[in-house]
Parts: structure tokens; sequence; C-alpha cells
RNA sequence: CGGGGUGUGGCGCAGCUUGGUAGCGCAUCCGCUUUGGGAGCGGAGGGUCGCAGGUUCAAAUCCUGUCACCCCGACCA
């Protein structure tokens, strides 16, 4: 099939639509690939859908190269295994719900690990029927709060995701690392630029996990790596190493000092190295921040304190926070909160009230035994010099909460870690028992007892693909696809009037569509020039210019993304384009 | 949910301060010319100015309310 300019469902834009920043939602409305109906949601034009099914088919020989079956399920899905689950509450205003004309209760699939684990239960009963892969490729709702970048993240979208059924760790351990493999196949075929980093699972449960980020600016997610590559990590899952421990007994004893109008780590240092007396000079850093928050289990009512004490020179980051204890939310306190806890002094909080009042107290992995510390004395206008770690008090544990810089150590002592952005494009994961132990999913073992099967869930945002595809792959003039995504192999540019030109295109648009390679012909009746900016901002690979060369039997080849251009005899251009496009 | 911004032909925008019944570029249609880098000339069609109420002889413009969308953050993965 030959795709011609003149009927193709296309109308290119010349200016930059208004509500478009991040480039790939800029040139695929501009290249008139999609059009938005909604917030967050998009139709897929003639082009697009070309680009969409590209992508779900190398998903797919990749899916089918590991074992994996694909199947489908309705996206409007029933209430009832999302309450099995407690998934219908834990996902919030997140999730799209509707009622139907008896008042029963659906919702808009945002994922789908209920209902594959249920299909699988359905179906098999013996240890000899696993272990099993399924994927689907299907469209997902939830309902951002904010949708943004135009197809980097909708409300509604395609995503692949598939899960493994395993009798044994072994056995997970082994569909995890397939997986891996194929994801890295999959991208590496897409020509995409990604790092592999280390994640937290977030609200699908589960231990072992990692994401794909595809590098780019606009990415939503940062991610760090060390100097030398070996590290990568999602800032939520970075360790932090924790330095060797001190000895108690050379350090000082502990000093109270008055420190008038203090209540921030700033005014603390400034005051403390404007005392002579002291006979030291201190940094942000030698100060104990003590944050106080409150936690609350799932589905519980009641919000329990807790206190987190970072070094002085950094902020505690929310996300690190809140993953670091999920699946409990998390709050700062309020007013009325230090009200009804008067223990707690708003700005010069220490460690010894919070352990009289049995308030739970995790720390940074930097506050080690021996390390002596400048922290609130509890009352107001006073703070504590010299308080030991393991000496003066002891903290209950350590906690992920300080934010990550760069220049911090790496964890494997692999050099420092340095930011960067990233588009989460795949998201592999073991969940392990937690929704065959929902749905009690059992292979009945050689022994006649029940084997509780383990699972692996592993996602691809399959029409997010495209956006970060095309962030990777633009220029100035407009998108320059990888060849495998491409709506077509080679855009032939019919360049002059002359009715030679014409007929020397079609006949190689001809010959090329039978040798198997995919055209787009542009027979409009439109100048050269508009022809030629369509091309490039089409961003077909290969792009074949048949004009005024065709009088010394020539035709120009042009390549997108390089711009060089080559002159090929007519009557070898069959070959020479075959040739490139394998 | 907090902060900022914007709603005017299909797209991008001006007009609003200082009320007088809507304009520009692109796109579309017709005619002639043009055809290797977003053509030229002439003509044409297309807009309840987000919505509702108010002020006024008169509202895109002023006032009140409301809705929607975009961006940053929060949230989400």
């Amino acid at each position: 099939m030959i795709t011609r300019m003149s009927s193709l469902f296309l109308r290119t834009l010349r200016e930059d639509p208004a509500d478009a920043e991040v480039p790939s939602h800029r040139l695929l409305v501009r290249a008139g690939y999609v059009r938005r109906v909604a917030p967050g949601g998009f139709s897929w034009l003639p082009l697009g859908l070309m680009v969409l099914r590209n992508v779900e088919r190398v998903v797919r020989e990749e899916m089918s190269a590991i074992g994996a079956q694909e199947i489908q399920f309705p996206a409007l899905l029933p209430r009832e295994p999302y309450e099995a689950t407690g998934r219908w509450t834990e996902y919030g205003p997140n999730v799209f719900r509707l009622v139907d004309r008896k008042g029963a209760d659906y919702l808009l699939g945002p994922t789908h690990e209920e209902l594959f684990t249920l299909t699988v239960k359905g179906e098999y009963t013996s240890y000899k029927d696993y272990p099993v892969t399924l994927y689907q490729i299907q469209t997902k709702y939830r309902d951002e709060a904010r949708p943004r970048g135009g197809i980097l993240r909708g409300r509604e979208f395609v995503m692949k995701d598939s899960y493994s059924f395993d009798l044994d760790e072994a056995g997970l351990q082994a569909s995890y690392d397939k997986h891996r493999a194929a994801y890295i196949t999959i991208f590496d075929r897409l020509g995409l630029n990604y790092v592999i980093v280390k994640a937290t699972s977030g609200a699908m449960g589960g231990s072992a996990s990692e994401e794909f980020l595809a590098e780019s600016e606009t990415g939503e997610d940062t991610y760090v790596r060390s100097s030398d590559g070996s590290y990568a990590a999602n800032v939520e899952a970075v360790v932090t190493p924790a330095p060797p421990a001190q000895s108690i007994e050379d350090k000082p004893a502990a000093q109270v000092h008055y420190t008038p109008n203090t209540p921030t780590i700033e005014t603390l240092v400034d005051y403390l190295n404007a005392q002579p007396e002291i006979g030291r000079t201190f940094t942000a850093a030698d100060t104990l921040k003590n944050v106080m928050l409150k936690t609350r289990q799932p589905g519980s009512d009641e919000w329990e304190l807790m206190c987190v004490g970072v070094p002085g020179d950094r902020d505690v980051d929310m996300k690190r926070l809140e993953a670091a204890l999920e699946p409990a939310e998390v709050a700062l306190l309020d007013e009325a909160d230090f009200e009804r806890n008067p223990f707690v002094v708003k700005g010069y909080i220490g460690p010894k009230a919070l352990q009289d009042n049995k308030v739970r107290y995790l720390v940074d992995p930097r506050i080690v035994e021996g390390t002596a510390w400048v922290t609130g004395a509890d009352k107001p206008d006073h703070h504590v010099v010299d308080l030991v770690c393991g000496r003066d008090f002891t903290p209950d544990g350590t906690i992920e909460a300080a934010e990550v810089r760069e220049g911090d150590l790496a964890p494997d002592s692999s050099g420092t870690l340095q930011a960067a952005r990233g588009i989460e494009i795949g998201h592999i994961f073991q969940l392990g028992t937690k929704y065959s132990d929902a749905f009690a999913l059992d292979a009945l073992g050689a022994d006649g007892k029940p084997i509780r099967i383990t699972m692996g869930s592993y996602g691809v945002g399959v029409s997010r693909l495209i956006a970060a595809i095309a962030e990777q792959h633009h220029d100035d003039l407009g998108l320059v696809w990888p060849r495998v995504v491409a709506p077509a192999d080679v855009h032939i540019v019919l360049a002059g009037k002359d009715d030679t030109v014409a007929e020397a295109g079609e006949k190689l648009a001809a010959e090329l569509d039978d040798a198997g390679v995919r055209v787009i012909l542009d027979d409009r009746k439109a100048s050269p020039g508009v022809k030629f900016a369509d091309a490039e901002l089409v961003g077909v690979p290969t792009i074949l210019v048949v004009g005024k060369g065709l009088t010394k039997g020539v035709v120009e080849v042009k390549d997108r993304a390089t711009g060089e251009r080559t002159e090929v005899p007519v009557d070898e251009t069959l070959a020479h384009l075959t040739a490139l496009v394998r």
C-alpha cells in the first residue's frame, strides 16, 4: 500500500500549538500524528496510528520471544476483584469509577493484576501447568490530577503489562531476568537511550524492582548515577552509605546553650559562630534537624507521631520519605498537632523529649554511633552541643529520607552521584505473593500439597514510548524516526510539475511497494518547498526527491537524520533503497 | 489542592487600558500566473468574542459570578 499525501488524512501545522511545551507534544501535533480531545486524552490520526502499531509490533515480537502469551481483558471492570485486594479504596481518586444502570460499581482499569491472577486461578490447577507468562496491550485509565506533556502523561494511555506465575523463587527470578532481557532488546530496537535504575515498588507492592528510564530533560523522574556509571537508581531508591562508627570516649560532654531566636538551622549556626566562648565554628552539616511527622497505616484512622532526624544541611525529600514508609501515609504536623503534644517544642526539638515520650525516632544513615551533633534542647531558645549518638541518644533506626545531592557518594563506592532526568518507559518487579495470597492462587504439587504461586509484574508504556522516542529523535525541522517505528521507509517528494516527474515517481513508488518497502508518496500539487518541509516534519528516515535530476537520469536520496544527500541513477534506485531499508 | 496564565473563525494571535457592533497571519475555496525550499496577484466563505447575569442608548471591551484549558508545585508511576 502506497500512502499518498494527496489523500492521506493529514493536515500539518506551520505553527506550534499554543498548549504544547515539550518537543514531542509540539511535533506530534504539528506533524499531524495526534490531536488532543480532552485533557490527557488524544486521538491517533493515520500517521500516529502507524507509529503506535509499529511500537506494539516490536513489543509483541519480543514478548512472544520469551514465551509470553497475549490475552486481553476489558478496560471496564467490576469492583469485586479490586475490593478483594483492597485497591478499590487504596487507589483513591486516581481510578475512574462508574455505576451501571443497576447501581453496580465499575472502574476503568488502571492496571490489571487482579484480573490476571483470577484468570490463571480459573484455568490452572496443577504444578504441571506452571510456569506461565501472560500479557496484554491495553488501554489503561488513570484519573491523573494533572496530565502533562501531551502523550507523555495522559489519563488514557496504552500499556503493555505482563505477569509471570511461578512455583518458586528461582522460577520468579528466571521470569524476571527474561523480561529484563526482553526489555533491553525492545528499547534497543526502538533506538532509545535509556538507563536501568533501581526503583521502589510503589503502589503495586513487591520487592525487587527496576525502572527503565529514557534519558530526557523533559522526563518527570529524577535519577542518579555514579561517575563511573556502574550505579544508577531512582532518587527514591538511593541508599545512603553510612560512615564508620566513631569512638564515644573522646567526645566532650553534651552542653546546653542559651540560643535565643534560633528556630532555623541558619539562625542557629549564625548565633553559635558569634559566641567566642564556645571556641569553634559550626556549619549546617554539624546540626541535627528533627522533623516531626505523623503516619497512618492504610485502612486505619489513627495517626501515629514519629520524627525523622537528618543532618541540618539537608532537607527531607518528601518523595523519598514516602517511599521509605510505604504503604503508610505521611504528613507533616499541623498547628493542632503541636498543641496536642506540648513536649514537641517547635524549632527546638531534640531526641530526648522524643524518647521520653516514646515517639519513634528514625535518623539518616549518616548519623552513626559516636557522631556529635548540635540539636534542639526541647525548650524554647535552647540547643545542645555535642550530643553524641550512642551515648546521649539512641535512634530507633535509620531511614532514607534526606535529599540526595549531586556529589554524594554512591553506595557501591563507584564514585559520586550525578543527577539526571528520565521518562519511565518500563518497570519490572517481583510481586511475590501479594496477589496470589489475596485470591489464594495455588497449584497442586506432586506431593498433593498446595503451592502458593509467586508472581512478577512487568509494564511498558507503549503510547508513552512514542513520546519518548520523539523526545530523543527530532531536530529543528521536525521528527526523525528510527526506521522500525517510522510510518514509512521512504518519503518520495515529487519536485516539479513536469509529467515526467510524476511518471518517474509513480513508477519508483510502485516498484518499491512491490519490493516490500513502505512508501509515502507526496503527489500533491503543492510547491516543492511545502513538500520538503512536510517531509522533514513528518520524519520518515529516507527522503527520495524526484525532480530536476531526471534530466541527468538521477534522483536524490536524502538521509533525514544526517541530511546527507546522494544522487542515484534512476534505474539503480530500487536496489539502492531496498539495500538501505534492510 | 496551592501558585501563575489564557479563553476572540480550523490553527496562531491582535483588539480590552480609553465601550460605538470584530481584525491580522496561516489554513480553506475560486480564477490567472508560478513549481528544487513553507509562491504571486485578484476574489470568496467562515466567528453566539467560554458561559450566565449586571451596568449602559450601546459591551469582545466595564462589573459580578461561573466554567474550561494550559504551565509550575503537590499528587500519581
